[in-house]
DNA sequence: GCCTGAATTTAGCCATGGCTCATCTTATAC
DNA sequence: GTATAAGATGAGCCATGGCTAAATTCAGGC
């Protein structure tokens, strides 16, 4: 699932930035309606991702949290990757979002390297 | 949708290298069942990408043909793109295709240039 | 302590994109 | 010309990811 790895990363950084993951953030945020993003996050908490009661906020399992973790850093890669070419940062934004899903580990690589000798530049 | 112009890019390159596109052949190349390829078939002919009759084989028609064509130059920039910065062939190939439905104008321009510079190089 | 508004959930709908199993055409071989 | 295999459809199922409308719960103000 796509939006699996899009619901667990937004959720980390709600609970970073805001303390807690509440429905109507993750909806307002992913432009859905709440109950399309409760449908979503009782997927999650059956797949164990997340935990939630119901009206509370929601919290991210070891498993949901190292999924978040891992696509973070492959959508800060292809972020800055963006960047790194010469895009504008709102493109560079949106963008992220759509690649990150759908490059192999050896592109991520040859991102990176691109990256690193911008770096350098 | 997405699939749209995966499948008209499929039938018009069909159409140019076997003559014609049928059912069989789309759910092989997409790794799909036959009435799967079929439903979705009948989507396209419904809203006006392709003309099909049963039992015969299937058409693009004038909107059909100009999807298959962005489509194509589209995927065909990707590939190049990831060729470019170092990504194999194999990967390339299969990366250009989850990717080119998620970038922007703008990106697409970003990867030219680096083709570009590429080839002077 | 109750009322009200915000958040959540429930119910029920729809499209897309998958599948299997069964049936029906079509074309080909004989 | 007919039997058979390949191709295409039909029927019916499922999950995901959307929606709206209605009901419910919760929390804050008074």
């Amino acid at each position: 699932m796509e939006s699996t790895e899009d619901y667990v990363e937004l959720i980390d950084d709600l609970i970073r930035t805001q303390g807690e993951a509440r429905l109507v953030d993750l909806a307002e945020r992913l432009g859905v309606s709440q109950p399309t993003a409760g449908k979503t996050v009782a997927r999650l908490q059956r797949d164990g991702f997340v935990t939630s009661e119901p009206y509370r906020s929601i919290f991210l399992t070891e498993r949901g949290k190292s999924l978040a973790d891992a696509a973070r850093e492959r959508h800060d890669l292809v972020y800055r990757f963006l960047l790194a070419i010469g895009v504008s940062q709102d493109t560079a934004e949106r963008d992220s979002e759509g690649v990150e899903h759908h490059v192999s580990e050896e592109t991520l690589q040859a991102f990176q390297r691109i990256i690193n000798s911008s770096d350098k530049a």
